[in-house]
DNA sequence: CTGTTAGCGCATTCAG
DNA sequence: CTGAATGCGCTAACAG
């Protein structure tokens, strides 16, 4: 009985619990899943077993025999990305509690990683899916749906019947970020965009564009500055469209720009150029993640409920599994919110008043 | 044959493939575990039939027939952190290529969360664990440790004979930054503390203490700033630290941070003060974080080689499962980089001096 | 209330 | 090279 070379001992299987216990395995299972079906004395008996081998069933064995994993998989394009990073805290939150585990899928860690998410799907590894992506990711003619698992979308609205999608308002950002600096009597505007042709950039620059239209604005001074479409809403994205907007011929005197990150990029950029935020121009960023409070000035924003947003998500996928969903599920958009803070200002009409300009 | 109302169709098993081909069960597994075994014609055929039934080998199924889930564990204090998310990514990185997944296990959201941790491992629902959070997970008197494992920890040592661990030296970063401000002149230095008796704080504060003995700064002139120890390296612990560095009589002229949240924290709350950075207040992080290029100034910080340190990780922890580990294996130090950017600043004696200084 | 029986879907002996 | 048989560890019928 000289223990195993290398790894650890085998672990103990119902089998131990039973026989020590005296009882047959299937009372120890029961004991284990609804005690209340079997004579308190019993369950004393099989708990005092469990204890004295340090039994816990075995995951796969379970999974194998109820078809079901206890598992889902997260699709996220940027595990490094802090808006992502907070949605997918609020998904671990609510379905912790539910016995869910998260298996995640990041995008950026192997290029053709889509394969393996499908397979994992199609291997039944996962009960259901939560897509952080805004697409649906697919690989040899299949895609992540066709394994027939509940799914839902965060973040992004992905326009397929069956899966529902939570949201925060993108339009209503747009909207109001449109307002906000047409209020504030700026008269040309930017948009520093995100990747072009998604659904959430689409969304934010339309209204914003509408908005500021709607408040008189002209056309042809509400620009759309293009960032790094590979660099998706990131920083470097956002120096991009720092270069582009530094060569606008009459410059804009305000940005609204499709995330946070790209708010730094660009703010980099500009700054390093000699303009300052929000004295020369004013900048409004979107997510309202953590680090904009630390920047000075301090970035105003469109804050996302990123937590809730997982939290909600989650909540709808769980209802998607026991058959509890409804319809009102389908598509949820919660509110954003503008935080004004000190990257934005009052567009002063004419700049030579400020003639003792110490930085000259 | 109507299809079960709800939930999608039955998914093909083995013996769907194995009818289908016209062979048997056991061919249809070794055609597509060792194709080299199995008469080309056949494993055509079988591939035919794969392909027409849209067969996916059911993991559940294969990993209670190999007892092995591919799948590791890896637990991480907070997801949201941008250190830790970088980690994760190098780790994911190196684990994908060879056949394994991730299963988060984020500590900060659920409180109790340890026993979910203890479970999945007695269960043996992974193969192997990575902590990230500098101690050994446990709950009702047992440990991660006891399910018998194998282990690695990454970004602090965890002074566990069996459990190797990969970090950046962090005793090196901590002098080199005493060195660094005491080069530059600085003869009062404070050290924002991270969460007190964490291997990695002591290691950090120590030989920065020591290397700015050694440079002839007193020792009453190197000041330990304690920050919200439950805040960790976070944001809001540098705010408290900031708090409590302004409250010191003869106060320092520069600061060694415990990372770069608590640097940006810490800076917001002196520069609220009226204090400039550098001009009052030379200041240093620790990480590297993406994020302080774009702070203004841009942070002095001493980088950590995040990804790899989650690469070179996770690569350990292979040659633990493949059972090719070597002792060099034990503890690996990678080295951190200073990097000396706009946050700090040669000290200038006396203010008032700065009439003609030089550099002015 | 409890024991017996029968698979879940697969990989792997052992024969042929 | 291929097929038949076995069991991984567990839960869910079904009897008793």
């Amino acid at each position: 009985m000289s223990d195993k070379t290398g790894q650890g001992a085998r672990t103990a299987t119902i089998a131990d619990v039973a026989a020590r216990a005296g009882v047959s395995t299937a009372t120890v299972s029961r004991a284990l899943a609804k005690p209340d079906s079997v004579r308190a004395e019993t369950v004393a008996l099989v708990m005092e077993a469990v204890r004295a081998c340090g039994y816990t069933p075995n995951s796969s064995a379970r999974m194998l025999r109820t078809q079901r994993t206890q598992m889902v998989l997260v699709v996220v394009p940027s595990i490094a990305n802090q808006m992502y990073s907070h949605v997918l805290r609020g998904v671990d939150t609510a379905l912790a509690p539910a016995g869910y585990g998260v298996i995640i899928g990041n995008l950026d860690s192997a290029p053709g990683n889509q394969s393996r998410l499908v397979e994992l799907a199609f291997a039944r590894q996962v009960d259901a899916i939560i897509l952080l992506c805004g697409y649906i990711p697919g690989s040899h003619g299949r895609t992540l749906v066709e394994a027939g698992l509940p799914i839902v979308s965060l973040c992004a609205p992905i326009g397929h019947p069956s899966i529902p999608d939570v949201c925060a308002d993108d339009e209503a950002g747009g909207r109001e970020a449109g307002r906000f600096l047409a209020s504030l009597g700026h008269r040309r505007l930017a948009y520093a965009a995100g990747p072009k042709g998604s659904v959430v950039d689409t969304a934010r620059w339309t209204q914003f564009r509408a908005a500021a239209l709607a408040a008189g604005i002209a056309d042809h001074d509400i620009v759309r500055v293009e960032g790094d479409a590979g660099a998706r809403f990131s920083f470097v994205s956002g120096m991009a469209a720092g270069e582009r907007f530094l060569a606008i011929p009459d410059r804009p005197t305000a940005v609204f720009c499709a995330s946070d990150e790209i708010a730094m990029g660009l703010m980099k950029v500009v700054r390093r150029a000699g303009l300052r935020v929000p004295g020369d121009v004013s900048v409004v960023g979107f997510d309202g993640i953590d680090q904009v409070d630390y920047l000075d000035p301090v970035l105003s924003t469109m804050r996302q409920p990123r937590q809730e947003i997982g939290r909600r998500g989650a909540e709808v996928l769980l209802r998607m599994l026991d058959g509890t969903s409804t319809p009102d599920d389908h598509a949820i958009r919660l509110p954003v919110e503008l935080l004004s803070r000190e990257s934005t200002a009052p567009w002063r009409p004419a700049p030579r008043a400020r003639l003792k300009d110490v930085r000259g």
